[in-house]
DNA sequence: CACTAACCATACTGGTAAGTATGGATCATG
DNA sequence: CATGATCCATACTTACCAGTATGGTTAGTG
């Protein structure tokens, strides 16, 4: 064997994401990219046989990321209530407020329409978080925290609400502002509890 | 003077339009826009001195021909809430279950990331939609039809979520079926009437 | 009729970026 | 140490498309 640079892929990957997440899908390259990860095109062609599979690589990255966030939030929250506000509130900071995490969520919209694949991983994991929220409100429903009817209608207008929040605030980014988290999660937690 | 062909800049923007809200704005180039009006890319550059151009043109288009359609639907409904309503219908109709308007309209989130005149127009527009609203609203409450507390938070909200639910529909079209209108509008007139 | 501006087509240029061909360097292994 | 697989760089090709150069046609106007 030759030498060994098991850590490239992912490298590349997190660098894509990166560059993406700072300056839009549009405006960044493969050059770029190999750049930031101290390589050359040439490099980056070994471990991704197309700029799709680099791109793709870059969604599971932010995917795995959420997740591994939100459970690491949620770890030490029992109470049922708690955790859908735990949940809500690292979801609009996550989603909304953080703008690196904004601007690449909005550009894989932007790359669903043209890219079969990105919109694939899209719909999968947006429907696991749906999955994830329909869980936390029925434990809620369950030990009468919430009097929601329809929990799974009720997460998706919330979700739709949320992502229509981060688009605007690519137009209009004073909504997303940090002194706006609370009145954001109280808007839709006004969603969720009917 | 020679000969005056005073419709050609609408017709290109028309056929713009429509090519942008077919095949999203990423598939469609100048020679194809120019071959659906007739002409070719030279006769273009004669109208419209560049890609940019033409592209806010069409949008103009669409801004015009939405209000134009509402105060259409409008003119002979005088009961406020009657009149909440029916611009509810008409923006899912419009903005959701219309294929073609939800193409192109996403398709100016695309833009706008990279294009400082389109975002420009959009705000505009979205204003001018915000305000709309918001005035249906107040005018609800006046006359004691609506019990919303705050009309302008209430109408953003609903408004971000009418984006949200147009995003979706990108990529779970089943959502923007027909027979979902009424449950889509139901849906946002609880986000208006609280 | 001559002239000119409006209108349009053809053919070209230029820039950008994805993708490829090729060779060099490194290292584990028989 | 010789070999081959892994990893990476340089330089090239290819494709696309916005924008331009240029010239032809038409129709009002003096």
């Amino acid at each position: 064997m030759g030498a060994v640079a098991p850590q490239m892929p992912a490298l590349l990957s997190r660098c894509a994401f990166d560059l993406f997440a700072e300056h839009g899908f549009g405006k960044v390259n493969l050059d770029q990219i190999a750049a930031r990860a101290g390589v050359t095109k040439g490099s980056l062609y070994w471990h991704y046989k197309s700029k799709k599979e680099l791109i793709l690589a870059a969604c599971n990255h932010y995917y795995s990321q959420w997740f591994k966030c939100v459970h690491a939030e949620l770890a030490r929250v029992v109470d049922p209530q708690a955790r859908i506000r735990k949940t809500l509130e690292f979801s609009v900071h996550s989603c909304v407020i953080d703008r690196k995490n904004r601007v690449f969520t909005t550009g894989i919209f932007v790359l669903m329409q043209e890219n079969a694949e990105v919109k694939a991983s899209w719909v999968q994991f947006y429907s696991s978080v749906r999955e994830f929220y329909v869980g936390l409100v029925m434990a809620g429903v369950a030990c009468g925290k919430l009097q929601t009817r329809d929990a799974r209608r009720a997460v998706e207008l919330m979700l739709e609400a949320m992502e229509g929040i981060k688009l605007r605030a690519s137009f209009e980014p004073h909504i997303a502002d940090p002194s706006e988290q609370l009145e954001l999660v109280e808007g839709l937690w006004g969603i969720l509890n009917r």
